[in-house]
DNA sequence: GAGGGTCAAGTCCGT
DNA sequence: ACGGACTTGACCCTC
């Protein structure tokens, strides 16, 4: 089975501070934009629906202009993230009309349909996740609610795409953390709540404060799990998670066949100065000390500079794809990508 | 064009 | 109790 390393929803050309305007023009065509709420409302209707046409187009195209450059890349690197704002205000109770127009699901179904096409046919794996406002094990009902159908949300553009009919059909899956004081039974409850193809594509991951790797394991028989290695890391105290423990076979088998997907990511270079690059960083010691706070070490870095928790991640790839959380992206997959072959 | 305030939504940490 | 961070920081407005 083809291994892979995945970069999420963003796509850069280079990784200068400072951009040219020609490359920050060019990776505009690579990747969505967005509106907000505020300014649609302080315009007239034609306007406000005008730009939400315009958001649309240019994120379905941004999309599929993407999925050509990944296309063309090693088979082992054709792995993204889709952004959740491909259709902005989706579920914002005052624009959620403009998304039931016939004329705007056309041109979605269209866009999406080729889209979805075009991954298969060139053997890219996608994958949603929605942001931090889907608590679905919420203990507020309403939130429960406006949970779930923010999730049915990233399931409609997953559809149309031709997702979800089958379990985790080409690897595909929406993931989302917990949340909620619900826990593993508030999940549950949502499930019941969600169409049968949202149950094929969620995936459910560990997080680094309330709900770790021993609550999403109650999930097993429910939900495939993804693990995040360094939520993991820092939700106990710094244990580096290896390839031998129980609990990483278990997540394997929540997948019931299907190839997993971890996530990985590093603490910021600049949370660790002077950290030895070849080194594992002591977590447990920082937090036992204090160190290093738990908030700062959560923070993402901007590449996989740590050859050490490099290789840690690495050592699970013959089970799994490895979706790589960093700011830079593409460009940090690269960097991980050319460590493998050493 | 640069810089700063604003942005639909929930939750937990640190003070 | 409350600001800040998380997050894919991006968008919009003012100067």
């Amino acid at each position: 089975m083809t291994r892979r390393i995945g970069f999420a929803c963003k796509y850069m050309l280079n990784a200068d501070v400072k951009k040219s305007k020609t490359i920050l023009e060019s990776e505009r065509a690579l990747n969505t934009g967005t509106t907000t709420v505020a300014w649609l409302n302080r315009q007239s209707r034609t306007v406000a629906e005008d730009k939400l046409w315009h958001v649309m187009q240019h994120n379905l195209n941004s999309v599929y202009n993407v999925l050509s450059i990944v296309a063309k890349m090693d088979l082992r690197m054709r792995m993204m993230r889709l952004s959740s704002d491909l259709l902005p205000m989706y579920t914002e109770p005052s624009w959620r009309y403009f998304w039931q127009q016939t004329d705007v699901k056309m041109y979605c179904e269209h866009m999406f349909a080729k889209i979805g096409d075009f991954a298969r046919e060139n053997d890219i794996r996608l994958s949603f996740h929605p942001g931090q406002f889907c608590v679905l094990a919420s203990s507020d009902p309403d939130i429960v609610l406006r949970s779930v159908d923010e999730f049915e949300y990233h399931v409609d553009m997953a559809r149309m795409m031709g997702y979800g009919t089958s379990w985790h059909d080409q690897g595909f899956k929406i993931n989302v953390h917990i949340s909620g004081r619900e826990g593993p039974y508030g999940i549950r409850g949502a499930l019941h709540i969600m169409t049968p193809e949202a149950r094929n594509l969620i995936t459910i991951e560990n997080d680094e404060n309330s709900w770790g790797i021993d609550a999403s394991l109650e999930l097993a028989d429910d939900v495939a799990l993804v693990l995040d290695i360094h939520h993991h890391l820092l939700h106990s105290g710094g244990e580096y998670i290896q390839l031998n423990d129980p609990r990483w076979q278990k997540v394997v088998d929540s997948w019931r066949g299907v190839r997993p997907t971890i996530h990985y990511s590093i603490s910021r270079e600049d949370v660790l100065v002077d950290h030895p690059k070849d080194v594992l960083p002591d977590v447990a010691f920082m937090l036992n000390t204090k160190t290093c706070s738990k908030t700062k070490l959560r923070a993402h870095s901007e590449d996989v500079w740590n050859t050490a928790s490099n290789d840690w991640a690495l050592s699970f790839w013959d089970d799994t794809d490895i979706m790589v959380e960093c700011k830079l992206k593409n460009i940090a997959c690269n960097t991980l990508f050319i460590q493998s072959q050493y």
